[in-house]
DNA sequence: GCAGTACACCGTACAATGTACAATGTACTG
DNA sequence: CAGTACATTGTACATTGTACGGTGTACTGC
């Protein structure tokens, strides 16, 4: 960051991003200059290898120049700058993301299948959580061709328009609520090298006086509940299998009241 | 930071940030050495201003030390790191969140309270939003105070143990979702100095080829249904009332059914 | 009262980041 | 063939968290 203010993105031309996004059509006549080294989509490939194998914080300008095989300033001769690198790779993936036929006849099933779905694109590219946004994602192909197939299980439910939005915003959430936090939890026992129960003995001392069954007599008797019958206190599947059917009845209060 | 390995918390004594979430306790009687300028707990509330004024960004080590009259490196003297100041100041606010007693007798009632709560709580600190963590928060007297209130707002539903945090859980992702969208939009409108509509016109001649009806026919209509009903692709008290319905009726189908 | 020591405080320094800027060279247009 | 637009690059800068070592202070043991 060279300046105290946030970083706009792309000030000046907007729509370089979205000519970006799209494929920019009057791309292939190149007229002066010399020659390419490399695409754009090597460039958002490389950036998503990184961000895949070592996370995030990987994604440096200099680190994507290096895998590409230019310098560092020649990857702004792609992108505009780091924004629209994250915005393109989000983008990339969502359009990789296959997209079946709703042959299923029951909408639960449809929108079952579409929340697995988010959940393994999300599983695989945990980094995602941290940049993807819900309610203003970039306008590229993989976004809408997401959005307009994700709509599409929602065919026959009888929603209004604005229902079926808000009710595919509302599962969207669940799921990136759901993944962000077993990335958290895989996270913490992970890069601290300890085990939650390593971590439970080593700070046995401050935490038997903190935590004071008298205090607090609900979180002491679900902690312990919690830890002896999944052996953590959060398991992943058990949250995702609680969330998804919560999130389904809940959305059925509101579709076959119809 | 200095290193490319991420940078491990604490490492070497993983129970100094409980004692200083835990306040201590054996901190008054001080041996040796110069008293200290100042307080942990002033360190902490400059960090949550800055936070609070200027964003996230705005919270750096030397910020926090100006804010409080000391230099940089001094800062250090009082939280091992940036990670466990972003803690403190996670549970501090926590800590100061009001519990009143839970009067109302429909468990309905008394979970929208709990929403609502960690709504304003988030809206009015929309960093927390980039920093709490759902499944592996920072164990102090704040979170553990919240999050017995919370689970006591369960009292009477008749769910088991694993059941009413899973819920709890539940709940509190909506929350934290539905408020991350919802910052995450204003930003959007916020920094780029451009409404929604002005980024319409801006960017017509590259969307008009873009938002094929033919090729996203359910995204082209309801994205207009949209604007035209709520003056914007996505309205933050609509998508909240929609969605705590949804999540209370999910909780029903589960409770109301025992 | 004095020596010793533990600790608060601070200045300096370093590695890493995104990216502005200006120089250099290339390949197309007239 | 001259001119120019553009890809590529090295250097440079501001900003970040924090490691390190020096300095002075106030308490402990004699």
């Amino acid at each position: 960051m060279a300046t105290a203010t946030p970083p706009t993105t792309g000030a000046g031309e907007p729509s370089r991003t979205l000519a970006l996004l799209w494929g920019d059509p009057s791309a292939t006549p190149r007229r002066k200059g010399p020659g390419r080294s490399v695409t754009v989509e090597q460039v958002v490939d490389a950036a998503l290898a990184l961000a895949d194998e070592h996370g995030l914080a990987a994604v440096t300008m200099r680190a994507v120049a290096e895998a590409v095989g230019v310098s560092a300033m020649s990857v702004y001769t792609y992108v505009p700058g780091k924004a629209e690198l994250l915005d393109l790779m989000v983008d990339t993936l969502y359009l990789r993301m296959p997209r079946p036929a709703w042959r299923a006849s029951e909408w639960r099933t449809r929108l079952t299948r579409v929340a697995e779905a988010n959940r393994e694109l999300l599983t695989s590219h945990p980094w995602m959580t941290e940049v993807a946004a819900l309610s203003r994602p970039p306008l590229g192909p993989g976004v809408l061709g997401k959005y307009e197939h994700e709509l599409a299980a929602f065919d026959g439910t009888g929603l209004t328009d604005l229902d079926t939005d808000a009710a595919l915003t509302y599962l969207l959430g669940f799921v990136q609520s759901h993944v962000r936090s077993a990335h958290d939890a895989a996270r913490a026992t992970t890069d601290t090298a300890m085990s939650d129960a390593q971590w439970w003995e080593a700070n046995q001392p401050v935490l038997a006086q903190a935590f004071d069954p008298q205090t607090y007599p609900r979180s002491v008797r679900i902690g312990r509940a919690a830890g002896e019958a999944q052996g953590s206190a959060w398991n992943a599947d058990s949250a995702w299998d609680f969330g998804l059917d919560r999130t389904l009845d809940g959305l059925a209060a509101l579709i076959d009241r119809l």
